[in-house]
RNA sequence: GGCCACGUGGCGGAGUGGUGACGCAACGGUCUGCAAAACCGUGUACCCCGGUUCAAUUCCGGGCGUGGCCUCCA
């Protein structure tokens, strides 16, 4: 199976074939390796927050799948150092550190329960000061960055493509250069630091939301190519679309800002996974109720259908989504393909739906399970016992009264289900 | 202002130079004491104007709209 990227850098959808599968690297040594920038932890991660993390995940994921669970390495920085940090640390009067590892524990808690695993790696900045040095050090003696009123600073003209990424005009770049500000050189110069530690000079995906391209990424770029004399930093970028809520930007001041932590309170992980991975990952997304609903009803049916299902079998029309660059939505036709099918009593497309559901981060538990989110708060002994009445009043054709009963479970938001094998019932949202 | 995305049926959302992806909602039917659920069925959509073509929603040009980056922001 081919996996097919889009890469920002050629702008057009290509053949993914990783740098270690290239040369002549024996079998056992070589490694898929995929970046993708994390958060900086000085507040609750919000709904766009999750999105590269959760379509990354899926990538992870799936080159996993390919390529065998222990041969990709997954690194996802976390930024503990920024003048954001510094600030609300003492907004809040508590140290620096106090402020990222709470920050840091809050995420690793939202993003568990969006069911993505763990990347191989978390690097923190501040554990890599003595890499910045060094990529700062190599960069000066090249000649690529100079010092200049205390700071040092990247010589743009240094690098004859800068801008190549972002698709901006160096000289544009060469006017914009120079010292705005006082403060670190921010030039995102951790990310080259942490990626070169851990995956080396050049690697194979480097991820993040299209906000970072410039200035971030296309730093980023010039650093590690410059240091190393490299021709690229990463052969494959990828970039996340923005995401809107209701229609509108997010933000502060509209009050329509959104954390995960906030959306967690009243939906399952699991819905906001799936209503992200509804939409492509290169589309902008519009973040609604009424999306999370929809997402919510088509767990509710696929985990009726597939929940219990033990497999390891994935669906070829899935796969086949998945890896036309992470074509998502197409996966999502195909899973409702398949649960049509099974629901008409084929056994395999029952299977195929449960594996293929797993591999994308879904289904991730049981269907009891998941039921009883929706009945929390719910009596279930009286729920049971009005309907054994109303089942008895239906017996003896007293319809006045096991209506009256439907009615009374209705407005506890108990919606029943009568079939041939008996009374179900459900809590409606 | 510069650069870059996006604009598909009531809603969400893939995709394609030529047979109406898919989901939700709606409507009709089967079932039901009646409903609900379930199942079956029903839809002549591709922002506007030009151009290329036998044929454009799909390619090209222009316009309009929305959003992003250019400055901390995912």
């Amino acid at each position: 199976m081919d996996l097919k990227l889009y890469n920002t850098l050629t702008r057009t959808k290509e053949a993914f074939v990783p740098l270690d599968w290239q040369g002549d690297l024996p079998e056992a040594e070589r490694r898929v390796r995929m970046y993708v920038c994390g958060p900086t932890v000085y507040d609750f991660a919000h709904i766009g927050n999750a999105r590269p993390v959760i379509v990354f995940d899926v990538l992870f994921r799936l080159l996993r799948h390919l390529y065998g669970d222990d041969r990709v390495k997954y690194v996802r920085n976390i930024t503990d150092v920024d003048d954001k940090i510094n600030a609300r640390a003492a907004e809040r009067d508590i140290t620096i550190r106090d402020l990222t590892e709470t920050t840091y524990a809050n995420f690793r808690e939202d993003v568990k329960a969006l069911g993505c695993l763990p990347p191989t790696v978390e690097p923190r900045a501040t554990e890599h000061i003595a890499e910045m040095k060094l990529l700062i050090e190599r960069l000066v003696a090249g000649g690529h960055a100079y010092v200049a009123e205390g700071h040092v600073l990247f010589g743009v003209p240094s690098m004859a493509d800068y801008g190549r990424l972002s698709r901006r005009p160096l000289d544009e770049m060469i006017a914009g250069a120079g010292i705005t500000q006082p403060g670190r050189p921010g030039w995102h110069i951790e990310c080259s630091a942490m990626s070169w530690k851990h995956l080396g000079e050049t690697f194979d995906i480097h991820g993040g939301g299209i906000d970072l391209l410039f200035p971030h990424h296309e730093n980023e770029v010039a650093q590690t190519r410059c240091a190393f004399d490299a021709p690229f930093m990463a052969q494959v970028w990828m970039h996340n679309g923005f995401l809107q809520v209701e229609g509108e930007k997010m933000s502060k001041s509209l009050g329509n800002f959104v954390t995960i932590r906030e959306l967690l309170a009243d939906w399952p992980g699991e819905v906001l996974r799936l209503n992200m991975l509804r939409t492509h990952y290169r589309q902008p997304v519009d973040w609604t109720v009424k999306g999370m609903e929809e997402s919510w009803r088509t767990l509710d049916d696929w985990y009726a259908i597939a929940g219990d299902i033990e497999t390891q079998v994935i669906s070829g029309a899935v796969l086949e989504a998945l890896t036309d660059d992470l074509n998502t939505p197409q996966a999502i036709a195909a899973l409702h393909g398949l649960r049509s099918l099974a629901q008409g009593g084929d056994a395999l497309a029952r299977e195929e739906l449960a594996g293929s559901l797993r591999l994308m981060g879904l289904l991730q538990e049981s269907a009891a399970a998941w039921k009883a989110r929706k009945s929390a708060g719910v009596d279930t002994a009286t729920v049971e016992s009005l309907i054994s009445a109303r089942n008895a009043a239906r017996k003896a054709k007293n319809f006045a009264e096991s209506d009256r009963i439907r009615d009374e479970l209705a407005t506890m938001g108990v919606v029943l289900k009568d079939s041939k094998d008996g009374t179900t019932w459900e809590v409606a949202r």
